[in-house]
DNA sequence: AATGAATGAGTATTCATTCAT
DNA sequence: AATGAATGAATACTCATTCAT
């Protein structure tokens, strides 16, 4: 349970597994990662027993990262839209900066084996969200019938598809970020 | 005269690959796949010479099987919104109940190993999908700024999803199906 | 027992292996080899239901091959050394003409699984070069100590050499096959 | 600081390997030669990468062995005849006493899979041959017309050979070995 | 007799994990 | 704690041979 002593260990193992996992899936050898991180085969499983621990390792590590980014001067006092636009806008940049964790992050989410701590690690984003959803339909800016997580849903759906876009034409990425916000808010709002 | 090739055995391995790799993704072993087929393992490559080849062919399988579900009955003449809403409606019904195809098809498509001719084996349907967008742009009944490539992004993204909110919950499905292509339709198409 | 009645595919699998033998060795499927025959699969097995008589078919027919090579117009009646002259001539004509059947022939014979009707097949020859042992030896031709048997081994590996260097320096084949018989003859017989 | 590797390990590899090469070819099996060594199949792969880094393995073993047993206490003074009675005498009784290692020695030869590092490996020994070469020449102890590669190879067909024979007839193996020196030595040679 | 589909035992190599140093 | 050698189960594919047509 005593976390070993040498952070700087984790996280070089941490980020090469990203690398290589990006790059060759989760499938990736941990030989691979343990050579990349410059550490010894045995050494990466004194730090995470198993390839399991090692991949919700990196889930965890990704979203800590990642909700980092998206709620760093966080506007809570702001509007609705303002906030959902602050969301979406952090999310967005962040998954097109970060193509290669972003591209494992969404592989560890179909992969069969995330425990529910991984799952639910990220706490404080999760009640973030859920407070803006809640104000949403205080509000009653939301569209009749859609639920809660609804609304998650299709917020998740287009921020995903706005990042590829992106990626794939990162010269109008601009665009594409406020075009899939409009998309999103006709979409979703009563009005504007 | 000899032995003729088996279509009902080259069905059984295809319908024996898209269980295993719904249940263990495309590391699923040919030996597990041929068993369920009951053939051979041997067998197997005679008609997939290479696991790819059987990848790619479960692909084509899906896709024929797909295009099928989606276009029979398509109503080519009648109006922009409805031929959309034949689409959603067959491809979202399609996903939320054949969710095994649908979730290897989605593998497959993240998976490297492709071959363009698989790709573009489905001719018919893209042209009928590229008919549709040609449609919106010259109705004007597009929201300013989306492209066709535009469109048909946020289209296939909330479909995804409503696959998901389908077959996560059941009961609501229809609800679900019609309240996903509102959000579409609003935030797609110009006002009214 | 009966010999199937084709004999042109006989012959055309029996080319075939001696071609796929000599490019890959013996390991050389049986399927690389009726394709190259222009037979189905299977069709070779009627021929030869076993790939150990198939390997015994290709010894004998080179065997015999070889055997009509060396001992046409062969004279009897002439003098010893004209005799193993005619013979070392012959061999070593047909090794460096034949690279590949050679090459198999000796693979062949380092193999295990020669039955004894394969090795005893070609019995004339056999009695031809045991009769010129014995006219080497009745004319008192022979360098002390040295036995039929050891007479044939020396001529044999000679002619295995002069073949390779003949092989592998083609310009000068003649001086090779002549200076190698000189080879043979000084080291065997007596001084004149 | 792990566990170094395993010279031990190592020579029982190789000395596996030679005996199952000996007795089933270059195509024995891994499997046998791990389980006879006394190791797990993988840690045959940790010694050599690959089954050709083996056989290339196995060739340099014994060429090293072969070499020691050749040249230990080499009469680099004495005259070419005893030098090279040194050299047949040497060769003659390593390949009688080791007929597996001897074997496969020819068998890996004849393969298509050595390295250029493994072919010269043993240079010390090319070069002693060489200037040995080089000394019969200079002496004019040689036959007209006979040059060095050819002498070189008139002796190795001629050791072959009576390799074969010794293991063949044990009882005489002492005069096969001086029978075929003389053999060589009036077929080569000027004079005696 | 000819065909080629069907069979299943066999094989080199990989890789997560353990363990001696 | 760190190292990397040792382990052995697992896997795609091959191939001689059989057999239905």
């Amino acid at each position: 349970m005593a976390r070993p002593k040498n952070e700087g260990k984790r996280n070089a193992i941490l980020a090469a597994a990203i690398r290589a996992f990006a790059e060759k899936g989760l499938a990736a050898p941990t030989s691979d990662i343990s050579k990349a991180a410059g550490v010894a085969e045995g050494t990466l499983f004194t730090y995470f027993p198993t390839k399991t621990d090692l991949v919700n390792g990196v889930y965890r590590d990704i979203k800590a990262e990642l909700a980092g980014a998206v709620f760093s001067s966080y506007p809570r006092k702001k509007s609705v839209r303002e906030r959902l636009r602050h969301v979406w806008d952090r999310y967005v940049d962040w998954g097109a900066g970060h193509p290669e964790a972003h591209r494992v992050l969404k592989e560890i989410e179909l992969w069969g084996g995330l425990t529910v701590e991984s799952r639910t690690s990220d706490s404080a984003s999760i009640a973030e969200l859920g407070a803006l959803a809640r104000s949403f339909h205080e509000q009653h800016l939301v569209r009749k019938g859609l639920s809660d997580e609804y609304i998650g849903a299709v917020v998740n759906a287009l921020e995903e598809m706005t990042i590829s876009l992106m990626i794939a034409d990162p010269v109008h990425a601009e665009r594409h970020r406020t075009l899939g916000f409009e998309v999103l808010w006709s979409g979703i709002a009563t009005r504007i």
